[in-house]
DNA sequence: CGCCTCTTGTTAAAAGTTTCACATAATTAG
DNA sequence: CTAATTATGTGAAACTTTTAACAAGAGGCG
């Protein structure tokens, strides 16, 4: 978020901000951006604030986004599509260099001139490249499947979008991207601001 | 989450799980799920355990998904096509019922049976449809705008698939996807992994 | 050059969350 | 019907995170 937000304020030209202006705009408490960073480095500047583009730099290389990423999809659908088609991955880091699909009428096919590969040749592929992280985008009783392709060449990140948990080796970090959890987050809000525990007015 | 793992237990066809189990699916503790459900209230049997699907009905109820939340999506592009087109958000109580853009080449154009209407006309489109919910699914640069009209709609959630923060009245929910920051943690883990602070072995 | 202002980095206190441990209730077996 | 077994719901303890408070360092101004 940090990053996100300091990105924001290089691009309108803005060359400093203290902890002030980026938690206002971060909507969190200026202490604890302080102690984030704190737990990095000590990157600002006392009396002045932190320089934006230093801190990016400094955050991106706390983070190991300071290089590029060497990344592969299994699951050339709808979601699969659209994430190959998005040229902002590559820009920001995350570099899509092999597509997978189990799908025989989708092997061969090209979306953005990368090439649908059939899973079953997603170990030596995915050495060959030496991919590093895989995304999943196939149905969610797929996506164990996919992670245990991906377990085999040896990938040590995956980002499933599928709506299902998947068990892994304890080395082999996984992240959960599921839409749902924000439509809920977003239907409890509602739901609470709406349901008549009503304070009633002057309470 | 739970959500998520007690419908892969009611698909099994296992009708009844412990706290103990569910945990062990999700990788948290026993306690933690009986504190988060004591929350919303008793829906477990004890000596017995939880019924899986008067479980899923209790959550679902408890979070306001128990119901159909009508939904507009504001960008038909890559991504907002992909969301169009997926047909497990209505499914599961999600229905986009409208679309926007702003490109008058888009204006018109049918997606899955939906026709995509110009933003101006969010405002009256989105009150006489009743929408409650909305998804931003445009450029970053643009996602205030989006937001914007979101907001004069009457709209109460937002849903955020732009890499951009928006300001909003307090009133008005809003849920950040970003993809983003699940690489940037993926990126993080593994770089730690591999960092050589390297305890030697034996230590 | 010293004083004043500003904002960081950090220590300590407050608040929140997770886990443990066990009393309580349901079910089954004897 | 009682005892043994099981697994919930919960109060208290352990742990984590967040916030507040302030000493220390940087820069500017008279
Ligand atoms: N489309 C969306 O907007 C959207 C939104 C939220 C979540 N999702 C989730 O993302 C996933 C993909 O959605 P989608 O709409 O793209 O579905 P899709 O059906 O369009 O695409 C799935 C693809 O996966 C391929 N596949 C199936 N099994 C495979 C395997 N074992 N190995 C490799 N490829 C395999 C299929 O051939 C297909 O091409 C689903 O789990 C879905 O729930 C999608
Ligand atoms: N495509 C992906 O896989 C992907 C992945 C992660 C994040 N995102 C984010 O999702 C957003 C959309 O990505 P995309 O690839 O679909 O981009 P896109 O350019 O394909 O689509 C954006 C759409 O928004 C429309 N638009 C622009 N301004 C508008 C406005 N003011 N009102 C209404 N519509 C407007 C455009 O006409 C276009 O149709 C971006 O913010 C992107 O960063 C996309």
């Amino acid at each position: 978020m940090y990053v996100q937000v300091l990105e924001s304020f290089k691009r309108e030209g803005t060359p400093v901000v203290s902890s002030e202006l980026l938690a206002r705009t971060c909507n969190v408490n200026p202490s604890q951006i302080r102690k984030d960073l704190a737990y990095f480095g000590e990157f600002g500047v006392r009396g002045v604030g932190y320089h934006v583009q230093d801190l990016i730099s400094a955050i991106k290389r706390s983070l190991g986004v300071d290089r590029m990423w060497k990344c592969a999809l299994v699951g050339v659908g709808n979601l699969g599509k659209a994430l190959l088609r998005h040229r902002e991955f590559k820009y920001r880091g995350f570099d899509i260099v092999a597509a997978f699909d189990c799908d025989p009428f989708k092997i061969g096919e090209e979306v953005i001139g990368l090439e649908v590969v059939c899973t079953r040749r997603l170990k030596e592929t995915a050495r060959d490249l030496g991919i590093e992280i895989g995304l999943i985008t196939t149905p969610p009783d797929r996506a164990q499947r996919a992670a245990n392709f991906l377990v085999e060449a040896e990938i040590k990140g995956i980002i499933n979008f599928a709506p299902a948990r998947i068990t892994l080796p304890a080395d082999v970090h996984v992240e959960y991207v599921d839409f749902f959890h924000h439509l809920y987050a977003v239907s409890f809000s509602i739901t609470l601001d709406q349901r008549p525990k009503a304070k009633a007015i002057g309470d």
